[in-house]
DNA sequence: GTCCAGGATTCAG
DNA sequence: CTGAATCATGGA
């Protein structure tokens, strides 16, 4: 039934090899919602207006796109940071004196944060509140089928801003979005408007920028921690979901502590790199492996009782 | 039927 | 200011 026409499988040589079950945890691990596993390892996915399929290999990963695609490559390079520039900002991660990060760092060597389009991340972070990955795969795929440009079969890269600010309700209803809607309703009204936002946003420090981005509708913290951390590349961007709360709670004994209050220990525990470690922690407690707090023995910590000015200007 | 999901927003107090 | 209620939908 495909009616798809493949180039030839092309190797795209990484620094750090990624394993089948490491590119699993890439690619669905709730970074992207845009692949999907197919037979035989090959994950095939829609990156801008491109389908794409990869597959682990020696030595870094094999790809290929559709026939006559323009090559693609410099782009694959970035968005799995074959250069391995993520390598370096790992080792200054305070796994020598952290045993519950360095158990994370060991269990999934080689994770990654991938570098997706900011446009993309916003939408799909837009969903994702109260919602399983699962489910905002399903959302994202009806957003890109209902209003976005046809790529091949049934393929369709996401919609822009302006289609999805002109979104009729009846097919923003077909998209089962519930209240996340108004969210992307929103936010596509305020971004039709402005089409250097992302060159904008580049331009701001990290704080700056999610002050910014919680200034749209649906964009809290959490949101806005995601898409400075996988839109924007920030690494110390640290998102606190249910997953990290749990993490915390249990493997670094802080339990009871508010999200805001758990992000500023990740930042100031974590470092630099602090949105990687969040990456990795994340994974752990997906797979179960920080289910057992009775081990862990974390260093002692305070709680500051300062509270922080949420002033601007 | 009940509970929960990579939360954000609105509403009491 | 903080904490609880509410939001729409689907799966376990």
């Amino acid at each position: 039934m495909s009616s798809v026409v493949w180039t030839a499988w092309r190797h795209l040589p990484l620094v750090q090899e990624v394993p089948a079950k490491l590119l699993q945890e890439q690619l669905d691990g709730g970074q992207s919602f845009r692949w999907q596993g197919l037979e035989d390892g090959i994950w095939r996915g829609v990156l801008g207006n491109h389908l794409i399929e990869v597959r682990a290999a020696s030595g870094g990963l094999d790809w290929r796109g559709r026939q006559g695609l323009h090559d693609a490559e410099p782009m694959l390079r970035v968005y799995f940071d074959a250069a391995g520039e993520q390598a370096l900002a790992v080792d200054q991660l305070p796994w020598r004196s952290d045993q519950v990060l360095a158990a994370a760092l060991k269990s999934f060597s080689g994770l990654r944060i991938l570098r997706h389009d900011p446009h993309e991340t916003l939408i799909g972070f837009l969903c994702s509140s109260n919602k399983r990955i699962l489910q905002i795969k399903v959302m994202v795929a009806a957003l890109a089928r209902t209003m976005g440009e046809k790529i091949v079969d049934d393929y369709y890269a996401l919609p822009s801003w302006s289609r999805l600010a002109r979104a009729t309700d009846t097919e923003l209803k077909a998209c089962a979005l519930g209240y996340r809607a108004a969210f992307i309703r929103g936010t596509a009204k305020q971004l039709e408007v402005r089409p250097h936002w992302v060159d904008e946003m580049q331009k701001l420090s990290t704080d700056e920028l999610l002050i910014e981005l919680q200034a749209l509708p649906g964009v809290g913290p959490k949101v806005a921690a995601c898409v400075a951390l996988f839109g924007f590349g920030r690494l110390e961007s640290f998102p606190v979901d249910t997953w990290v709360v749990q993490a915390l709670a249990s493997a670094y004994q802080l339990k009871g502590w508010k999200p805001e209050q758990l992000a500023g220990f990740g930042r100031t525990h974590f470092g630099g790199a602090a949105g990687l470690a969040q990456q990795y922690l994340f994974a752990a407690a997906r797979a179960g492996l920080l289910s057992a707090p009775a081990e862990v023995k974390p260093r002692p910590l305070k709680r500051k009782s300062k509270r922080s000015p949420k002033r601007r200007g």
